[in-house]
RNA sequence: GUGCCUGUAGCUUAAUGGUAAAGCUCCGCUCUGUGGCAGCGGCAACGUGGGUUCGAUUCCCAUCAGGCACCCCA
């Protein structure tokens, strides 16, 4: 009989079988200073450049991904997240590039600005191995610049948002490595060339290549297999392919960038996976890390490849967890923002009724006050304000409460006076000045 | 999706084919209305499921999760 008695028993003392989703995280109370400082910071990064906020739904339509990153890409062909529906075929957006594009001609955002300018902070999610700074549940904080002409000026202006991002982040050695994949007209001539080149070569390179060959040649360039390299570094370059337009277009973007006094490093190996990029690609690395803080490039294509309208746009965005990861590698930490000043102690039930009303009085007042209503004794209440690092600690014993006073305890030099309630909020607010 | 490595209290780490030790944290006592220090005590773990075995936390397999790399990307 006791038996599946006994089984509950059991397994109530065992810890929950349930874990945080593979590759996503909680994030919890300690870190989330830096979370905060990292909303913070996107905040203010986009209001000093005059960005507006848009938030999407975490899902859309799956088409939108396919047709604008392009089914042949790893992110379209492997790591989506379907969700089960009725019918329709959705996903959690991969990334946020898209869906910002489908909300600007959907709302009609060109009346926002010439160009509209827009950001965002949000979690995307791709179904990936999760390893080091890579997670499928990741947020980005990312500035788009739709509508208007294709002007580098904006190319320029929007890495160096991305750059200022990390640099007021206090990311030290954060370099930009940045490219120009041209357009439709010059592109294709080069991929030509790219492909025949690896073709004479193509015994010579990976597997993985081999079968870029025929997906995305380009693709062959950013390949980290040694031999592949080898081949690469006497393959064509496509900055001496790029047409009239694309090449004067790429000499602003760096004119722009030395103005700015932003160090970058051209690389002409840096293709970007997405389908949509055309022109300018960038990411930005920091020294000693692997993966890339921030990344981005111009899309002038993506309005059209979605048969939603025609508009030039430029855009980045940032990894937050990975801009976290470097800042705690570099041994940073983050204090608890704005904590509790004072602490209020009770002794006895009569007290601690008393005190939730005293809490409010100072609620309005707009000053903090801890407490710790599980606790009984004065001793281990006092024990947490001492932990909290409050400056003063309020005690209400009995006493207290019958004579209408309190005491005022200084934590630092351990001084402690009776004053009467009425008077306390005057004490205690010339006290924390 | 592939390869390599790793899973012991909340955290960091021991030991062991006979069910586990410590430090930090947390809770309490010494101190019945006074914190920090100290001493003492307490709560709390072998990821999960199989197999081998008289007996598995230890050996084997699977699985899940984590780490790293590839792939790709923020």
């Amino acid at each position: 009989m006791p038996k599946a008695l006994k089984k509950t028993k059991e397994s109530s003392k065992k810890k929950s079988v349930f874990h945080s989703p593979k590759g996503m995280r909680d994030i919890l109370p300690i870190d989330q200073p830096f979370w905060e400082k990292m909303r913070q910071l996107t905040k203010d990064i986009a209001e000093s450049f005059n960005f507006l906020r848009i938030d999407t739904p975490v899902m859309e339509m799956a088409e939108i991904f396919e047709r604008g990153i392009g089914e042949e890409t790893e992110i379209i062909g492997k790591q989506m997240f379907f969700v089960k529906t009725k019918g329709e075929r959705m996903v959690l957006r991969p990334e946020e590039t898209a869906p910002v594009m489908r909300a600007y001609f959907e709302h009609g955002l060109s009346r926002l600005g010439h160009p509209a300018k827009l950001y965002y902070f949000a979690p995307m999610f791709r179904y990936e191995q999760p390893q080091a700074g890579r997670f499928r549940q990741f947020y980005q904080a990312g500035f788009e610049i739709i509508g208007g002409e294709s002007d580098p000026i904006y190319d320029a202006e929007t890495i160096l948002v991305a750059y200022r991002f990390l640099q007021d982040a206090k990311i030290r050695n954060a370099t930009i490595h940045i490219n120009s994949i041209g357009c439709h007209k010059c592109r294709p001539a080069y991929v030509r060339k790219l492909e025949s080149y690896f073709r004479k070569n193509q015994k010579k390179i990976c597997k993985n290549c081999q079968g870029r060959l025929d997906t995305n040649p380009l693709r062959l360039l950013d390949c980290k297999d040694e031999d592949c390299q080898a081949i690469r570094s006497g393959a064509p370059v496509i900055l001496d392919y790029l047409c009239e337009n694309c090449k004067a277009h790429f000499k602003k973007v760096l004119e722009y960038l030395d103005e700015l006094k932003l160090p970058y490093l051209m690389d002409s190996y840096l293709v970007r996976g997405l389908d949509y990029y055309n022109r300018t690609v960038f990411e930005i690395y920091a020294e000693g890390f692997n993966f890339a803080l921030a990344g981005g490039g111009r899309y002038d294509y993506l309005a059209e490849m979605l048969k939603i309208g025609k508009a030039a746009a430029m855009g980045a965005s940032i990894g937050i967890e990975r801009v976290i990861e470097v800042l705690k590698a570099s041994g940073k930490t983050m204090p608890m923002k704005n904590p509790p000043k004072v602490f209020l102690i009770h002794i006895g039930d009569a007290a601690k009724k008393k005190s939730l009303v005293m809490i409010e009085e100072f609620r309005n007042n707009n000053i903090r006050v801890s407490e710790s209503f599980g606790r009984e004794s004065l001793k281990s209440q006092l024990r947490i304000a001492d932990k909290e690092k409050v400056d003063l600690a309020l005690i209400l014993g009995q006493k207290e409460v019958f004579e209408e006073s309190i005491i005022i305890r200084d934590m630092k030099n351990s001084t402690q006076e009776t004053v009467s309630l009425k008077k306390v909020m005057e004490e205690v607010k010339k006290r924390l000045k």
